[in-house]
DNA sequence: TATGAATGAGTATTCATTCAT
DNA sequence: CATGAATGAATACTCATTCAT
C-alpha cells in the first residue's frame, strides 16, 4: 500500500475516533465503534494504531501540533504582543467553534486518567503554554505588559480561561456566536490584565509596541 | 443505627474515594479499592451509594456545595466587588492547595463523560457561577468595573483560569507556595481586567484604543 | 416465646413465601422480599428456617401432608375405587382452584433444580402417589378396573394429568370455573381409562361397586 | 465464516447446555460449565446467544419445534385417530427415553419462571397442544371418541400425563424399558377413556350412569 | 493488507447469611 | 427473641486484542 493511502486511511479512523469520543468520552467509547464510524474492521484499528490509549494520544498529538503551528504562524505576522495574544484567543476559540467534536475531545475527553494526563499531555501542553508565555515575555520587555505577573502563569490562565468557556459552550449547547462574543470578552479582560496603566505608559502607543 | 454513625460512614467512604479517584482517575478505580481505602467491605458501598457513578457525583455536589457556603460568608463580610473577587480566588485556590486529592478529582476527574458533565455537573456548577456573576454586576453597578463584559463571561473565565492554574499545578507536581502566587498573580490579571480605566473613557475593543 | 406464637409466625414467614414465590419463582424470589412480606426483619426468617431452601422444602412438606390426609380422609368415607378416583381429583383441583399461589409454587417453583426435586420432593411425592396407586389396586381386586394398567403407571400419569391442567391453567390465566370443567373432563377421561369394559362388568353396577 | 460452521458450533453450545442443565438445573448452573463443557470460550458463548435465558429458550423452542414435525409426518401416515394418539405417546416418550438429558431439560427446568413460561414457552407449547386437539377432533367426528370431552383438555391432559411419566422416570432413575412399558399403559388409558363405549349411549358423567 | 471470529481476563453489583446490639 | 447493618463470595457479561484465513 502506498504510503499516502496508508496515512489517509490512518486519518480516516482518527477523524471517527474523534467523533466517537466526542460523543460518548473514551473510556465508554469501544473500538468496535470507531472501526465502524470508519468504515473498516476492528482488527484494522491494530494495524494503524498500538492501542486505544494510542489512538487518544495519537489525536491530541496530531492536533495541538496543529494548533502551536498554526499559532505560530499567525504570531509572527504581528508586531504588537497585544494583538498577539487576541489573535490567540481568535484562533483557538475559532478551531473550537468550527470542530466542536474535536473541542469535546480535547477539553473533556483529555482529562480521562490523571495518568495520561501526567504522561503524555503534559509535555505537549506545556509546549502550547511558552509559546503564551514567550508572547507576554516579549510585552513586558517591551513595556507594554506589567512586569509583577510570571508569562507561565498568565498563560496558564489565559489557557483555562479559553478551556473554561469551551466548557460552558460545549456543556451549554450554546450557539457559536456566542462563544465568539465570547472570545472577545475574555480577550478584552485578559489583554487589559496585564497592560500596564495608562499613567505609567501612555495607553495610545500600546498598539505599536516597543518604548517611546 | 445511629444518624451520625451513617453520616461519618458515608464520609469515610466519599474521602477514601477522594483519594482513590485522584490518584487513578474515575473509570481506573476499582470499587473494591475504595472499599478497602475505606476499611469496609465491598458491598458496603452500595448500602451508602447507588453505584459507582454516585460516588462521584456525591463528592462533587457535596464539596461544591461546601465551596459555595464557604465563598458567600466570606463575600458577605466585604464591600469592595474588587476584594471579594479576590477574595474567591483565594479561598478557591487555597482549598485546591490544601486537599490536593480533591482538586485532581474536581479538575481532571469531573470531565469524565459530557453525559455526566452535562446531566449532573451542569446545574451546581452554574450556581458557583452565578455566585461570581452577581459580584461583577455589584462592581458594574458600582461604576468599577467596565460593562462591555457579560458577568457570565467572566464568571466562566474566573473558573477558567483558576481551573487552569490548578490542572497545571496538579500535572505539574508544583509545590503549594508556587500556586499561593499564582493565585495573587491570577487576581490581579483578571480584576484589573474587568476594572475600569479611570482616566479613560471606557473602551470596547482593546485593538481600536489607537491615537486620538 | 409461646410455642403457639412460635408456630403461628412460622406459618405467616411460609405464606408470605408462597405469595412471593408464586409471583417471582423460588431463584429470583429474594429473602429480604419474603420477610418484607412476612412482615419481620430479614434475620428474624433464620430464627424459623434453616436456609432459603428450607423454606420451599418446607412449603411443600406441609402442603403435601396435608393433601394427603385430606385425601386419606375422603377416601375412607367412599366405597366405589372410581368414586375415589373422582374425588380425588375433585379435591386436588379444588385446592389448586382456591389456592392459586400454592399452586403455582407446587407446580412451578418445585421444579427448579433436579438436584432439589430428586432429595427432598421425591420421598414426599412417591407417598401421594402411592395413595392413588392403592385405590387403583383396589378397583382391579374388585374388578372394576382393568389389570393390565400398572397402579404406579396410572398414579403418575394422574398427578401429570392434574399437573398439566394446572399448569396451562395457571399460564393461561385462566378462570376457576375453567379448571372446575376441566377436573370432570379429565376425571372422566382417566377413570373410563382403566374401567373394564360394559362386555366384561355390567357398567351399570359400577357406582355401587362390587361385583353382584 | 461459513453458514454452515456457525449452524455447527451453535448447535454443539446447545448439546453442551442440554448437558449441563439437566445435571445442574438452569439457575444452578454457571456460563462458564455449559462454555467448558462446549470446548468454547465464555465469551464465545455470546456470539452465538443473547445471553443465559436465550440458551434455554433456544433449547425448548428448537427441539419442541423437531418433536411437532416428527409427530406431524408419522402422523399423516396413519388413519385411525386412536392410532394416531398411540403413535404421538410412543414418539414422545421415544424421544424422551434416548434424550435424558433433554429430558430432564424439558419436564423439569423449563418451569424456572412464571414469567419464563407465560412469555416464552407458552406460544410453542400451545401449537403441540393444537397438534393433539386436531386428533382428537377428527376423531370425534369420526365417531370413534366421545363428544363430552374438550380436546383441548385432553390436549393437556395427555400431555401432563406423560409429563408426569418423564418427570417420575427422570428423579426415579428408572431404566428405559419401564418408561416403554409406562408408554403403552398410558396410551391405553387415555385412549380408552375417550373411546366412545359400542353397546351405551354416551355418558356425560360417569357417575350419572346408573340403571337404565 | 484486511478481516472478524474467538478469546478470556477483568469487575460492578447482588444477596444469602451472620451477629452485635 | 428480634433486628438490620455489614459482610464478601460469587457470576454474567463485556470488549480490547489477537491471529488464522
Amino acid at each position: 500500500m502506498r504510503e499516502v493511502d496508508r496515512a489517509r486511511k490512518r486519518e480516516r479512523i482518527l477523524k471517527a475516533a474523534i467523533r466517537v469520543f466526542a460523543r460518548h468520552g473514551f473510556f465508554v467509547s469501544r473500538v468496535s465503534q470507531i472501526a465502524g464510524a470508519a468504515g473498516v474492521a476492528d482488527g484494522t484499528i491494530y494495524l494503524y494504531f498500538h492501542n486505544k490509549d494510542d489512538i487518544l494520544i495519537s489525536i491530541f498529538e496530531d492536533r495541538i501540533d496543529a494548533l502551536c503551528a498554526v499559532i505560530r504562524k499567525a504570531v509572527s505576522e504581528l508586531d504588537d504582543p497585544a494583538e498577539k495574544l487576541r489573535r490567540v484567543i481568535e484562533l483557538q476559540l475559532g478551531i473550537v467553534r468550527r470542530h466542536r467534536d474535536l473541542a469535546e475531545v480535547l477539553s473533556i475527553n483529555l482529562r480521562q486518567s490523571t495518568r495520561f494526563l501526567k504522561q503524555f499531555a503534559a509535555p505537549k501542553f506545556n509546549r502550547y503554554l511558552d509559546l503564551i508565555a514567550e508572547i507576554v515575555r516579549e510585552g513586558q520587555q517591551k513595556g507594554i505588559f506589567r512586569e509583577d505577573v510570571s508569562p507561565r502563569v498568565f498563560a496558564c490562565s489565559l489557557f483555562g480561561a479559553l478551556d473554561g468557556l469551551t466548557l460552558t459552550w460545549v456543556i451549554g449547547k450554546g450557539k457559536p456566536e456566542r462563544l465568539q462574543r465570547a472570545a472577545d470578552a475574555a480577550a478584552t479582560i485578559l489583554i487589559e490584565g496585564i497592560r500596564k496603566r495608562p499613567a505609567e505608559t501612555p495607553r495610545r502607543r500600546a498598539r505599536k509596541g516597543g518604548k517611546p
